[in-house]
DNA sequence: ACTATATTTAACTTAGAGGTTAATTAACTT
DNA sequence: AAGTTAATTAACCTCTAAGTTAAATATAGT
C-alpha cells in the first residue's frame, strides 16, 4: 500500500495518455480542456489522469478563474534519470567518456559543484 | 489492450521487487532461487515477476540443467533514457553543456558516429 | 526406478487502475 | 438571478496485477 516514490513515478509514466499530456505540457501550460482535446476519452477520465500526475509530482495546478492551468514539474523525472544511470553502462558504449565528462562538470563546471 | 513498448517498460519498472531483481542482475547472472532469496514472497510470485521482466525484454533466460539463469538486458532502459532526454532541460541546468557534449561525441567520438 | 532440487503452471482471491455517465461545484457573463 | 463554461466528484463496471497454495514439470543424483 505505501508506494515508494520511484514506483509511483514509473507507474504514472506507464500510461501513454499521461505521457502525451506531459509532452503537451513540455510546450507550456495548458488547461484541462486543452489537454483533453486530443483524446478520444471523457473529460473525467482526463481529470483522473491529471490527478495521478499531480499525485506523482509530475505536474502542479494553478487557479485562474474557472481554469486550472497545469504545469510540468520534472523533479520525479530527474529521479528516474538518476536511477537509470546505474544501468547506463549496460547499453552505452561511450559510458566511460560520459562518466568522465559528468565528473568533470560536477566538480568544476557545475555552479554549485555538487558531487551527487 | 495492445500495450506499446515504452508503456510496458515503465509498467514493469513500477514494481520495487522487479527493480531489485534488476539491481541484483546488474551484478551478474543469477538463478530464480537466488533472485527470490531476499524477498518475503513465494517462489511463484518471483517467477511471475521474472516473466514480466522477460516479456518487457529487460531480462533473458538461459538453461543450465534445472536452472534458468537470468541475465539483464538493458535495451528497454536505453529507450527510457531516450524518452527522458526530451525532458532533461526541465531539470538539468547544465543541459546546454550536456547537449554540446552529446552532439560532440555523436558526430566525432562515437565509433559508428550515428546521429540518433 | 526413486528422490531431491529447481522452476513453472493452475486455480483462485483481492485490490486497484482506468474507463463510463450523471450530478455537482465553481467562476464568469449577461 | 439565470445561464454558460470549466472542472471535479460520485457511483458504477470491467479488467488486470500481484499475491497465495497446491500440483505439475524437468533435470540430476543415487
Amino acid at each position: 500500500m505505501p508506494m515508494d516514490h520511484l514506483s509511483t513515478t514509473f507507474a504514472t509514466l506507464a500510461d501513454p495518455t499521461r505521457r502525451a499530456i506531459l509532452a503537451r505540457l513540455a510546450l507550456g501550460e495548458a488547461t484541462v480542456n486543452e489537454l483533453a482535446a486530443p483524446f478520444a476519452m471523457s473529460l473525467p477520465a482526463v481529470s483522473k489522469h491529471l490527478k495521478v500526475l499531480e499525485h506523482a509530482g509530475l505536474i502542479t495546478r494553478g487557479r485562474e478563474a474557472q481554469w486550472r492551468p497545469c504545469r510540468l514539474e520534472a523533479g520525479p523525472l530527474k529521479d528516474v534519470s538518476g536511477w537509470l544511470e546505474h544501468y547506463r553502462r549496460f547499453w552505452d558504449d561511450s559510458f566511460d567518456r560520459m562518466a568522465v565528462y559528468l565528473n568533470e562538470i560536477q566538480t568544476k563546471g557545475d555552479p554549485d559543484g555538487r558531487k551527487n
